[in-house]
Parts: structure tokens; C-alpha cells; sequence
DNA sequence: CTAAACCCTGTACCATGGTACCGAGTCAAG
DNA sequence: CTTGACTCGGTACCATGGTACAGGGTTTAG
């Protein structure tokens, strides 16, 4: 089949706006494969798989800086599995620190709510004097 | 003592920049108590605790719009402390669903992790082929 | 053949949370 | 009284991830 997408297409197809994919060219995280003399771009369909892929990255936490730098991994196939697996494990880290500060931010909420009594007036809140006071006792 | 701040002072006291105040007070989260006839702003030390009320409830993960929320409640005491613990929940409820999706994150780029042989070249990488296809299994 | 629907480039704009620069006025120490 | 540090307001800029619009050219269906 091998498409000749226009980027109307490929933008449908992807469920992303055409600006997009015009903005994600110009990141250099996915280039046309070819253009017509009209000067419209045309994508494969190897084009919808990376714009997947550019999701998919996205989803897992990735910037779109990031995703260009895989991207480019996996352009100079000289780079090796091992880097993108550290690349992996740098952003797993990453990704683990932010849960953790989630954690102590829920039970720090958690424990704010509990000492609320609802019937107070607000300048008796414990929440707010708690914000006032010092919080984020979870990190 | 009721010092009597300049912003200067200030900042340096909440270890923050000086625009960033006026930032803030832009974004009506922090007026000074008064000016001098040059227009220099004072501020009192309640503006310190205050200070230090939006930088404790950032790092609660509310944003300057929710700060700037809370504090408007806080000074229309009116307002009941439930409404505040309403607030807390609703954004307890943000953080857990992020905290989730965080750890589905991070079960996704572990398993991605253990699959991936460092020797191999990245054209077989399967951290890429899984980025290829669909990935985000933790959703 | 015409009109709608699409595409082009370039630029400006959105929100978020700040930061920096400008020319001018003010304050405090020596 | 001068000089350097500070402050003023206004505006522009940073990164991030897009979105929108203007003023053209192209394609395609009727």
C-alpha cells in the first residue's frame, strides 16, 4: 500500500492536529518522507508509526526533547540497546521520584483533611493554618 | 516589631526573587500592606507568612490559581472551613490519580527495562519496538 | 470551470511560573 | 553631596507543548 499520506491524513489517522506535525517537523521528531512540487508534505505510513511512537513516549513521561534524542537513537544505529536502556533507567528513576513526592503529598492532604471539622469558619482551619505554618510533612 | 520590609528584604528572607513577588502580587496572591510616598512597597512579616502559605501549598502540588483561591477564602471568613476541605479532597483526589498513573509508569518502563539486552544494536532494541507498537501497558 | 476543501509558510498567541532588562527615581553611607 | 545599591513600572523573554490565524497556492468533486 505503502499510502502517500497528505498530512490532513496522517493527522486524522493519528488522532493530532495538522499544526502539530508541522510543530513536531519542526522539533525534528518526525520529517515527511517526501514532497510534492506543490510543495505538500508526504508522509509513508512508517510515519504513523513514529507519530505512535512519539505518543507512546510521551505517555510513559518523555519530553518531546527526549523523544528526539531516542529518535536519533534509533536514526544512528552505531548507538547500542544498552543506551536507550539507561536512558530508560534514568527516567524510571526519575518517574519513581516523582511518585514518591505524590505519596507524602497524598497522606500530607490526607492527614490536613482529617483534622478539618467543616463547620468552622476559615480563619480556624487547620488546613490553612497548617499552610501557614510549615507543610509538606511527607518529604 | 512589625519591621516593615522592603521587598528586597523580603525576598531574600523567603529566598525567593524579587520579580517573583511582583509576580505574585500581579497574580493577586500578595499585596503589600502599604507603599511610601515613593512607592516603595512594605510589607509587614505577615506578607513573609504568607509567602511562605504559597510556597508550602505549591508544594502541596496546588497550582498560584488554586493558592490564590485558598488565600481569597481565607480572607472572606465567610467562607466555612469545609469549603477548604472540599478543595483538599477534590485536590487529593488529582494527586492519588496522578500518583497511579505514575506507578503504572513506572511498572510499564521496568518491564520495557528487563526485556532490553544491553549488547545488541538499537534496531532490536525492544524498548523501541515496544515504543513502536504501543506501549503504556500500565493504563 | 468553479468552489470548497485542503495545503503552504510565517507569525502570533495560549497557559504556566517565572526571569530579565530598561530608563528613571529613591535611599543610605561615606 | 555624591555614589552605589535599591526600587519603580512596563515590557520582553525563557521553556513547554501546542493552537490559531493570515494570505496565499493546490486539489478535487460536482
Amino acid at each position: 500500500m505503502a499510502s502517500g499520506l497528505t498530512i490532513g491524513q496522517l493527522a486524522k489517522m493519528a488522532s493530532v492536529n495538522v499544526q502539530t506535525i508541522r510543530y513536531y517537523e519542526r522539533r525534528n521528531l518526525l520529517q515527511p518522507s517526501d514532497r510534492k512540487v506543490s510543495g505538500y508534505r508526504v508522509y509513508g505510513d512508517d510515519a504513523l508509526r513514529q507519530l505512535r511512537f512519539i505518543k507512546n513516549a510521551q505517555a510513559l513521561g518523555f519530553s518531546l526533547r527526549e523523544v528526539s534524542d531516542l529518535l536519533n537513537l534509533r536514526v544512528s544505529s552505531v548507538a547500542r540497546c544498552g543506551t536507550i536502556q539507561v536512558k530508560a533507567q534514568a527516567k524510571l528513576r526519575q518517574v519513581e521520584a516523582k511518585a514518591r513526592d505524590l505519596r507524602g503529598l497524598v497522606r500530607a492532604l490526607q492527614s490536613l483533611i482529617c483534622t478539618c471539622q467543616a463547620g468552622q469558619p476559615t480563619d480556624q482551619c487547620p488546613i490553612l493554618q497548617k499552610l501557614d505554618k510549615e507543610a509538606a510533612s511527607g518529604r
